[in-house]
DNA sequence: CGCAATGTTCGAAA
DNA sequence: TTTTCGAACATTGC
């Protein structure tokens, strides 16, 4: 699920619903999604006693302001959060799923689960003065929807790439938050085939991946994200981009610009959906 | 039954 | 040395 906008929208959600809580208790029943310089005590201790300030976004990654440290947690393919008020958890609706790695028990007795089917999602806490550090280290680009991210250093930064446009796109480090879905949809909103070398890319089409990039994302958060798999009362899964989509699964289909069949490829190990008439190599 | 799945990281290869 | 590529992580569903 979480790309950008989809992880947008979840952290909006978690800032409406546990901002102001104080940690009680931690439960961690899959320590291998804890940052492995830390000891699941430590880090449980860490953030026993610490109150969430905020959550925002960065890239992909969801940040919990805590009193003392930033808990940074990255939904990787299907992590998701679910929050129980104490009323529910009394009402014995707070039960481990099958999938549930992690609990956080707050004084006033509710609870934020914390449930991943591949178990790929990672957590971290790190000092709140580390943070620019975290994502340089990592190289995320700049936010697309900020004055951060600009043409002119879009441009700078594709001049420099051997790589394919598709593949460099998903590096996050020429701009930050795009996944597979949103990465087929703005190239083929550009009408740039995702095989086309980065360095390669004229004046124009940049200037127009660019563009496409900030409009599906933007169009994508304002419709609260997509929602590929039906997952039930999962914070933040109520997006209806999917039904905007104009190439992602769309394979066989006719192109929404020109009527050819959209093709589906492999580029990178990832599945690639592109029209083969707007999109030439 | 085999393969693909919305992401990132690590080590190997170029 | 630096950059790019491919496997790995763990599990489910088509």
């Amino acid at each position: 699920m979480p790309e950008l906008p989809e992880v947008d929208v979840v952290a909006q959600g978690l800032n409406q619903t546990v901002k102001h809580l104080t940690i009680k208790k931690v439960q961690v029943f899959w320590p291998n999604m804890i940052n492995t310089d830390q000891t699941i005590n430590n880090w449980t201790d860490t953030l026993v006693g610490e109150t969430i300030e905020a959550v925002r976004r960065r890239g992909k990654y969801i940040l919990f302001e805590l009193t003392h440290w930033i808990l940074i947690s990255h939904l990787r393919m299907e992590g998701k959060y679910l929050y129980f008020t104490q009323k529910e958890v009394d009402s014995g609706l707070a039960t481990k799923a099958k999938h549930t790695h992690v609990i956080f028990h707050f004084i006033d007795d509710s609870q934020l689960h914390y449930h991943d089917v591949r178990k790929f999602g990672h957590f971290e806490c790190i000092e709140k003065k580390a943070e620019k550090h975290f994502f340089a280290e990592k190289q995320i680009g700049p936010e697309p929807l900020s004055e951060t991210f600009t043409l002119e250093n879009f441009s700078d930064a594709l001049k420099k790439s051997k790589q394919k446009i598709k593949p460099y796109l998903l590096s996050q480090k020429p701009v930050a938050g795009l996944g597979n879905i949103y990465v087929d949809e703005s190239l083929f909103q550009a009408k740039i085939h995702p095989g086309r070398l980065a360095y390669c890319l004229t004046k124009i089409e940049t200037a127009h991946l660019y563009e496409a990039i900030r409009d599906v994302l933007s169009r994508a958060v304002l419709a609260g994200g997509s929602t590929i798999r039906t997952y039930k009362n999962t914070l933040g899964e109520t997006g209806t981009f999917q039904t905007q989509l104009q190439v992602y699964g769309r394979q066989g289909e006719p192109c929404p610009r020109c009527h050819t069949p959209i093709k589906k490829i492999q580029l990178g190990q990832r599945g690639t959906h592109f029209c083969p008439q707007c999109q030439k190599e």
